[in-house]
DNA sequence: AACGTAACACTAACGGTTAGTGTTTTGGAA
DNA sequence: TTCCAAAACACTAACCGTTAGTGTTACGTT
């Protein structure tokens, strides 16, 4: 168990980037439905099988990262200090990631998504998981004295708070707007 | 403009009604993932452009009565009593198809969706059309003093009720659980 | 130095879906 | 009745994402 360096894990890490790399580069020049797994393969100089040993489909080469926010919800609710309100905790979460995706950096990444409708389909299969992995967290919470099935709806509340604000046309604004709406179902638990 | 019968359409729904028992006969035989098809087509002897100029996808075929939701939902807003309040309204038609989907008749078919992560993505992405609907309806009933951000909230939160439901132990209890929520979510906004 | 294995390559295919190109059926107009 | 335009259907061939099968390197380990 040599640890972390190994030129073989960088050259690992290498090519994974490289793919990412060439196929975002790609897909925002030409979008996404016009550019073909084989013309990525190509571009990034590997074969299609070393591709897709590296991205599970097509639309994980566009959600790269996106596990980070899987884990930052659930640690929004494991991490918090032991008197912080639920809520607000989530709230604070969401509040920094709807910032994140409406940055200038991210805009066109979050325009080719709108227009293609396998991404749309995608980052929502994507949000249920992470509905299900937050449903499990708070469910596990032994300070939370609601209902397993209240704590499963707080969690797809939740993630809708996310979606909707994205598409809202102030977003941090619908934030707050749909938290007021959150806290009250929560409470009413 | 000759009204509705006419030998023609009667055909076109005969092909398309035995294209659709054809398919669920041979789903729910050897199950969806394995029937092609090209296997379909051939039972229904039909070409493969016949049925997909009848259905949009192979998952189209599972779900072939289901824009009757989407129908049901909005109406229950717009042909709501005068001075029915409108949360109530939608419990009862959640309530209702609830019922339907865990009635026995239907119960191989959602073991068959729930084995099948291509069927389970499809139904996610068809309630995400609900929502939308139902947003619309809401957003423009007049008698709603809500804003927009609510009224979309407020359609994802129903239509999120009815997908925890399903899943839940007790189907028909969680939707009065979750109900309760959406009910105080709603009167907050 | 040699071995086991992880990363990668290549070919070929599978399954859903669509384009292109007819052919038949049918409802309605002349 | 006859004829036309459109709709329904068929057939071939292909596209595209994805995977199985089968090697071939390159690396870390012993």
């Amino acid at each position: 168990m040599t640890v972390p360096t190994g030129r073989r894990e960088r050259k690992k890490a290498a090519t994974r980037q490289k793919i990412a790399d060439t196929a975002l580069r790609l897909f925002l020049e030409r979008g996404y439905d016009e550019v073909g797994i084989r013309d990525v393969a190509a571009e990034a100089d590997v074969a299609v099988t070393t591709l897709f040993s590296h991205f599970a489909s097509k639309e994980a080469l566009v959600f790269e990262r996106d596990d980070d926010f899987e884990q930052r919800l659930t640690r929004a609710v494991t991490d918090r200090a032991p008197d912080e309100p639920l809520v607000p905790a989530l709230r604070r979460e969401i509040h920094a990631m709807v910032l994140h995706c409406t940055a200038d950096g991210s805009a066109p990444i979050y325009r080719m998504i709108d227009e293609s409708r396998a991404l749309r389909e995608y980052e929502e299969s994507m949000r249920l998981r992470h509905a299900e992995s937050l449903a499990t967290a708070l469910v596990a919470d032994p300070g939370l004295p609601q209902s397993a099935t209240a704590c499963r709806t707080l969690a797809r509340f939740v993630i809708d708070a996310y979606a909707l604000a994205r598409d809202a046309a102030d977003p941090q604004g619908a934030v707050d707007e749909i938290f007021t709406m959150v806290e009250a179902a929560w409470a009413a638990a």
